[in-house]
Order: structure tokens, then sequence, then C-alpha cells
DNA sequence: TGTGGTGTGCAAATGGTTTGCATTAGCGTT
DNA sequence: AACGCTAATGCAAACCATTTGCACACCACA
């Protein structure tokens, strides 16, 4: 998935408008999370700051995580029992479908949603802001690996 | 919801079959959670329990959530940052609207499944053995005071 | 370039959940 | 009904992801 051909804004761009400082570990932080293909676990994105910026704190990553939540810039996920999971708010909306076994996550898209969306809406009198849809199993190889 | 309609089976056969000892704290965990209308967290399951047995402790009672959930009794949800939260397995299938405001949970059944699940099957060859969907957002009454 | 206030690093705290260990109590067998 | 083998429990301590307090650093604006 290349990343990279939608973003019209830099990342630097997108910071000052936020009207927040835009500091060299934040930059760091965003850039890693929009460059990354794969969902980041707090500490794993705290490793890769660290390769480029050695003295980074993983207080400063976790604050900026919740940050860049609240702007909206970044999706929480929460693949696994105990972390979460964040990767860059994506350019088009979409689902993860995932394997229980080795964690591979893809992501697919889903036309379910407006019809359905909004009788429920109607339905419960619901104003629904946000739609997560998980399915979870086996992948393929992993099924495989059981039957031997 | 009256749950108890559903139930053929009472707490203590499903223990038996399972295998597993009975025992009287495990017996009333089971019970709780299945007669409870609502999404407990570990800790409120332990703060009924406490109730009815005075002398259990919280580790039991995260001990038989897991048990619990590896025998497929109950299920886990995310609704919240911090805990997870339990109910039992529910005889249909069911998806949840969530209001990120005051944290009303609504259940709902979802159609959407089986074509799609089966499309999604075939093109990522997964075997699909969960689905979860949840919508978020306000409801009526929050929705309503924000305007004020 | 100085000034105010936000952001950072560090270490300690938090809080949900898990675990080690000694004791208790199911349950199949006498 | 008592016995013995284990699994389950209660307690306290450990864990671990995440948060927070505080002193210092540095961004943005004048």
């Amino acid at each position: 998935m290349v990343r990279g051909v939608k973003q019209k804004r830099s990342t630097q761009e997108v910071l000052t408008s936020s009207s927040q400082r835009v500091t060299i570990q934040r930059t760091l932080l965003l850039d890693l999370l929009r460059q990354s293909d794969a969902h980041l676990d707090a500490y794993e994105l705290y490793r890769r700051a660290q390769q480029k910026h050695p003295g980074i704190s993983l207080s400063t990553v976790y604050r900026n995580l919740q940050l860049f939540k609240k702007l909206g810039l970044i999706e929480q996920h929460h693949f696994a029992e105990e972390h979460h999971y964040y990767e860059a708010k994506p350019a088009t909306e979409h689902q993860h479908l995932l394997c229980l076994n080795c964690g591979r996550v893809v992501e697919f898209s889903c036309p379910l949603s407006r019809r359905f969306k909004e009788d429920l809406a109607k339905r419960y009198h619901f104003d629904i802001t946000g739609v997560e849809l998980r399915m979870t199993g086996l992948c393929s190889s992993c099924r495989n690996k059981e039957r031997q």
C-alpha cells in the first residue's frame, strides 16, 4: 500500500494547521505512523522513533498518540488483548480481517454501511459517527499448519 | 430482555458438561453473567458476587472469566478504553451500538453477514469464525444535552 | 534574540489483570 | 461416609501498558 500518493499535506503542515507546536518528536512520530504500512503499537512506534531520535521517551510517544487521536489524525484499534494498535487515518474507510493465530491483518472495504447505518440510526435515534467491523478467523497458511 | 426463557441448561449442567469442577464461586459467577441484562466488567461482577458470597476474591473472578471465555460461554468486548466487558454467550448473534458519551449499549442484529462473509473468505482465503460490528455515536438524549 | 508557556524526559504512580504459593474443597474411589 | 488426588481459591505480590508530576528544554511569537 503506497500511502505517500494520497498525502497532499506534509506532516509539518498537518501539525501546524492543528495549531500545535511542531516539535521534532511530534513530527517524527506522525511521520512514522503515516509511512508505516502496518499497524503499530506504542512500543513499536517508540522503537522506530528511537532509531532516528535516540533520546525520545516512551511517555512522549503516548502523549502524542493521544494528541493525534484527539485531532483525528490516527485511529486506534484493539487487535490483541493487551495493547492498542494505531494507524494513520486512512484516505478511505476500511475494515479489518484478523488472523487469530498469526495476527496477520487484512484491510478490506465494506459497502454495507450507508443504508443499514441510516436504518439503525433512525430506529434507535442515534447519531452514528463510527463503524467498526472486524472479522476474525484463520488465514490460509495458519489453517494449513493446523492440519499437519 | 428475558434470558431465562432461552436457557434450557442450568449453569451447573453447563459446567459439569465442560468437565470442570463445579465450585460455588464458579456457579455463582456464571449465573450472574447469564442473569445479567447488562454487560459487566470484572469488577462489577466481583461486587455482585461478593453480595452472595462475601469471601470471593477478585482473582477468582478473573480466572473464571478466562475459563468461561475459553469454553465459549461468554463473550468479551472492549467498549471502554480501559476495561473489558463480558456477557453470557447470547442465543442469537448480535452486534453493538454504543453511545460514546453515556456508554449506553444497544444490541441489534445484522443481516449483512453471510453473503459478504463468504465473499471475503474466498477472496482472502480466510476461514472466518467471528464477526464483530460496532457502531459508535451519540444516543438521542446525549445529543440533546449537547445542544443546550 | 528574549519571553511565556507548551512539550519533553525521567522516574514514580496507576490500575486492570495475572501469578506464586499455601490452603481449601470437588469428585471419583474405597 | 471417609480418603486421596488435584484443581480451584484467597491473598498478596508481581506485571505491564499507560499516565502523571515535576524540572528543564525549546517552539512560536513579538
